[in-house]
DNA sequence: ACATAAAGCTAACATGCGTTAATGGACCTT
DNA sequence: AAGGTCCATTAACGCATGTTAGCTTTATGT
C-alpha cells in the first residue's frame, strides 16, 4: 500500500483541497473558512489500515479528514467493533481537545489524507473566534446525533437494512459536503468492515449483501454500491435524513454572535 | 400517577437539591456551582411517562434532570427505541441550545424533578464563564462517548449481557455523582423498557432477566436489581468504566483558562 | 503468465431472538 | 373484598444470525 490515489476534484485551497471545512462549511463564511485553513499545520497521506490514533492516547493536536474514510473502532476480546465512520471534512478527534484521552481508536479505511491542527491553535480559536468555536461544538453534537441514529438502527433493523442504511447515510453526508453521488457510491469497505459496522458476522454480512442484490435494491461489489434508485434504497432502509441536520441546523437566530 | 415521591437526601441547595451540578461537579469549583445554581429559573415535578420534549421541538431553554430517570427515545413505525438514559445531574437537552431542533424525544421514566435554564442565560455563560462553557461542552462529549459504548454493546453482547451492562453503567454513573448503591439499584424500568433499551422484544427481555437470575448474576424485580457481587456482574457484562471518564477526564492542564 | 493472498461465496447445523397465545401475579380503584 | 389493569412469565414454533468448513473469485506481486 502506498499513498492516496483518489482524485481531488476542483481544488480550492492549495494545501488541503476544497473539503476541509466539511460539515462546518454551511455555518461559516469565507473569512472563517480561510482562518481554519490557516490553522492546518501538516498534511499527511496514510495507507489503508493505518492506525491513526489509539484508544487511551493523549493528544496535543486534532485531526481533520481531508480525503478518504476512517473508522472509529473499539477492540474487545479478539474482535473489532466499528462505532462510527467519518467522511472528508470531518474532524475525527475534536473530542481529544476537550477530553484527556481518547475512548476509541481511529483507523484508516482505505488510503486517507489528513490535516492536523494543534490544540494550542484551537485554544486561540476558542477565545478569539466564538462563531468558529460554536461551529466546532456543533460538529461534535452532530456526531452524537449520528451515534443515536446508529443505536436506533441496531435496535430496529435486520442486517440487510442496516447495510442499506449505512450507504444511504454516506450518500447524504457526501451530498452535504458537495459531493453528489449519482449511481455508484465507491468505498474501500470489505464485507468484514460492513459486518463490524452492523454487529453481525462476516458470513451474515455476505448473506445480507446477497439479499440486497436479490431484492434489486442495490448491488454491492468490493465496497462499491450501485443502484439506479436511491429513493427505493432509502425507503427500504427507512432512512430519514433529519438527524444529519443538513438544512442549517445550527441556531443562528438568537444573538449568538 | 401524581407528583414525585422519591426522597432527596441531604439537600444542599434550597432550590434544586444537591445534585444539580451532576457530572459537571468534578470540573468546577464552588463558585461556579453556585453560579449554575443561580441560572435555574423553574423547578417542576412530572409524573411517570410524561413527554418532556418532543423530537422536532425548537426550544428556548435547556433542562437539567434533578431527580429520577429519563429516556431519550425515537419513535418509528409503532415501536419506541430508547437511545439513551440520563441520571440526576445530567443536562438532558443541552444540544437544544446549539442545534435548531431536537432529533429525539425525552420521556420521564418514573416520576422526575427537572430544572430549567433559559438559553439567554446560557449565552451569557458562554461569554463570561469560559470554564463553565467548557464543562458544558465536556458534558455533551461524555454523552457521545456513552452513545459509542451503547453501539458497541449492541454489536457485541447478547440480551442478558446488555441488561447487565446497563445496570453496571447506571451503578457507576450514580457513584460518580455521589450516590453509592450498595446492594440494590432501584429503577422504575419495566421489562418493556429494558427491551426497548436493548433492542429486543419484551418476551426476550423476560428470558434475559430469567437467565441473569438462573446464573446467579443478579435478581431483577420490577426494575430493581439486587446482587451481592457487583464485580461479578460487571465482569459478566464486560463492563469497563473508562468511557465514563470518572477520573477527571477533562483536559485542565494546558492553559484552558 | 503464474503464484499467492485476500476477499467473496455457499452449505449445514446450532443458537439467539421474534411472534403468538395463554396464564399468573402485583398493584390500583371502587 | 372484588374487579381491573398493567406487568411478568411460560410454551411452541419460525426466522435471523452465529459457527465451522470448504470452495471460488479477484487483486496483487514477481
Amino acid at each position: 500500500m502506498d499513498a492516496i490515489r483518489g482524485d481531488i476534484r476542483s481544488v480550492r485551497y492549495p494545501l488541503t483541497g476544497e473539503f476541509l471545512a466539511g460539515r462546518l462549511r454551511e455555518h461559516l463564511d469565507e473569512n472563517d473558512l480561510d482562518y481554519i485553513e490557516g490553522l492546518v499545520e501538516t498534511v499527511e497521506d496514510h495507507a489503508d489500515g493505518t492506525r491513526l490514533l489509539e484508544r487511551g492516547d493523549v493528544t496535543n493536536k486534532s485531526t481533520m479528514l481531508i480525503e478518504g474514510y476512517v473508522f472509529r473502532t473499539i477492540e474487545s476480546g479478539d474482535r473489532r467493533y466499528i462505532v462510527g465512520v467519518q467522511v472528508p471534512g470531518d474532524f475525527i478527534d475534536l473530542h481529544g481537545f476537550a477530553l484527556k484521552r481518547l475512548d476509541h481508536s481511529i483507523v484508516a479505511a482505505g488510503p486517507v489524507k489528513i490535516g492536523s491542527v494543534s490544540h494550542e491553535s484551537l485554544r486561540t480559536v476558542m477565545q478569539e473566534r466564538p462563531n468558529i468555536a460554536r461551529a466546532m461544538w456543533f460538529a461534535t453534537l452532530l456526531d452524537a446525533s449520528i451515534h443515536r441514529k446508529w443505536i436506533q438502527i441496531l435496535e430496529q433493523l435486520d442486517a440487510p437494512k442496516r447495510i442499506a442504511h449505512l450507504y444511504a447515510e454516506l450518500h447524504k453526508r457526501l451530498e452535504l459536503i458537495g459531493r453528489n453521488v449519482p449511481r455508484a457510491l465507491r468505498t474501500p469497505f470489505t464485507q468484514l468492515d460492513l459486518a463490524d459496522m452492523c454487529g453481525v458476522s462476516a458470513i451474515h454480512a455476505n448473506r445480507a449483501v446477497g439479499k440486497l442484490r436479490d431484492l434489486g435494491v442495490a448491488e454491492i461489489r468490493r465496497g462499491d454500491l450501485y443502484t439506479d434508485d436511491w429513493d427505493r434504497l432509502k425507503r427500504y432502509a427507512r432512512f430519514n435524513a433529519d438527524y444529519l441536520y443538513g438544512d442549517g441546523a445550527l441556531k443562528l437566530d438568537q444573538g449568538w454572535d
